[in-house]
DNA sequence: GTTCCGCATGAATCGATAG
DNA sequence: ACTATCGATTCATGCGGAA
């Protein structure tokens, strides 16, 4: 019976990323406050600075990240003056000097966009996943995130095209013969680099960053159960909760007093939940979960 | 009785631009050769060249376009080594240099991307469409791309998925059946910055780089009818003939001799067939249309 | 006239092999 | 070591002919 941890460090990320040990990491995913937004709780990042800003943070997360783990870091460069602001794309500059890859650029596909109208733009309904790596060899767990094949292939794959079976009979033998079988009773196929996921606008106490679906997705595609999760910016907890439920450990900082006792307190809720009503497990295996709050 | 003027040149961009007026051009829709690609035809651009490579081209384009115009550039970086390259984010810093405003980035998101299946990566689905502009103020003309709610909603339906369908029944209330009854009043409604597009891969005398529905858009968005629309890589010519058929003079610019007399054909067909046939107006006024090939 | 099915192919990417 | 070529993998679309 393995144990699942929840931490949460009450703080500036800077510093209380340098409590966490080496190559411990393996999937941080984070929504950082984009500059100059939520000024409110966040005190907001002029977008010049905001390149100096970060690059402490992405050098201890670096630090803390496993040589096989990921880095998803999602954000948007917002409209100055008229303009998009180019500071993502000198952080990814900056960040690939710093000694992380960028793998890949995934978008969040939001499909209910904030709106508005304004007279020299339409309304922005995507946002950036930004995926940086430590190694080239990371880990990832593809089958966990397969998706439903489209409708087209009811009725287009019950009879293999001719023409599939003689590019790959021309070839020597290894391709599509060989795997029709895999073919006909496929219900599933891998997904894009673009995702669905409309934004959570339930919880009017907090500003969810993302949907529980999108950690979801990644902490699937990324991790496998006891793994850690780690996020520095945790705002309203989504990535810590969903990772819990998941059955991975998980690591939050959160600057702001509002936001971190909010986590603490719904932390605690759902410890004391689990010891009364002995919660269906998420895995296979039988789990305690704890919260270890700082 | 205006007449609609189809321009094409042949040879390298670079130099064919110098032709051409200061300030005479509405809108540029273009899709370059991407680094290392189509080297059959095009010879291939090392991504490290890239950058260098283009900033002339661009120069020329600033020049020619009018202040109240707008350049609309289709453009994906490939994979360097299991890395995103970094020259398309190096290309929009240096052209802002340059003098370009980088107003918006639109997301063409591809249906039918190329498949593949690969252990470190996702098919890549979508590509960029990067809104340069010359001044703060230009036109666009917001209406012309409204989408009819009919329309968007079911092509909407018809293009989720399973998963989708499941995911929005399972939310309470704030679902897709309940907005569908929403849209019902209304008739048209603005899009957003994605587009949703699939590529056009049946056609078999050539490859076009983007469906019609691409340029169309943009020019619907970006321009008058007897506005002027420019394309330095005209390539099949789609950005061409779109405009034609909407009553926007245009000029290309090709250097693969075949892909120009294939254009040069194309036009010339188009011509005798309006003079035959009396086509049917695209707008309200009566049109003739006339090609100057050089 | 619809619907259905056969068919070709698309700005891809990786790893192994060859010069 | 570094680059060039080749084989293997895989999903969705629209056209055109057939039912």
């Amino acid at each position: 019976m393995k144990e699942i941890k929840t931490e949460l460090f009450f703080g500036d990320c800077t510093k209380e990323l340098k409590k966490l040990p080496d190559n411990s990491i393996d999937l941080i995913v984070t929504s950082p406050p984009y500059a100059d937004q939520r000024k409110s709780t966040y005190g907001g990042i002029h977008p010049n600075k905001y390149v100096n800003w970060f690059m402490p943070i992405s050098k201890e997360l670096l630090r803390v990240l496993k040589p096989t783990g990921t880095f998803i870091l999602n954000i948007k460069e917002k409209v100055v003056d008229g303009e998009r602001s180019t500071y993502v794309m000198e952080l990814v500059l900056e960040m690939r000097k710093q000694g992380w890859f960028w793998t890949e650029e995934f978008i969040w596909h939001k499909k209910n966009s904030f709106p508005g109208k304004w007279s020299n733009r339409f309304r922005d309904s995507w946002e950036r996943l930004l995926q940086f790596n430590k190694a080239k060899q990371f880990n990832m767990y593809q089958d966990a995130v397969k998706v439903p094949i489209g409708d087209w292939a009811k009725s287009r794959l019950k009879n293999l095209s001719t023409t599939d079976k003689k590019r790959d009979n021309a070839k020597n033998g290894s391709g599509f013969g060989k795997n029709v079988s895999n073919w006909l009773g496929k219900d599933t196929v891998y997904p894009t680099n673009v995702l669905h996921l409309a934004t959570e606008c339930n919880n009017k106490n907090h500003s969810a960053a993302f949907p529980e679906e999108l950690p979801e997705w990644f902490i699937n595609l990324f991790t496998t159960e006891y793994d850690t999760v780690l996020d520095p910016f945790a705002g309203s907890g989504t990535t810590l909760f969903v990772a819990k439920r998941m059955a991975r450990n998980s690591v939050g900082i959160e600057i702001v007093p509002e936001y971190y006792d909010m986590i603490k307190e719904k932390l605690e809720i759902e410890s004391q939940y689990i010891l009364f009503e002995e919660r269906a497990d998420y895995g296979k295996n039988k789990l305690t979960k704890s919260n270890s709050i700082r």
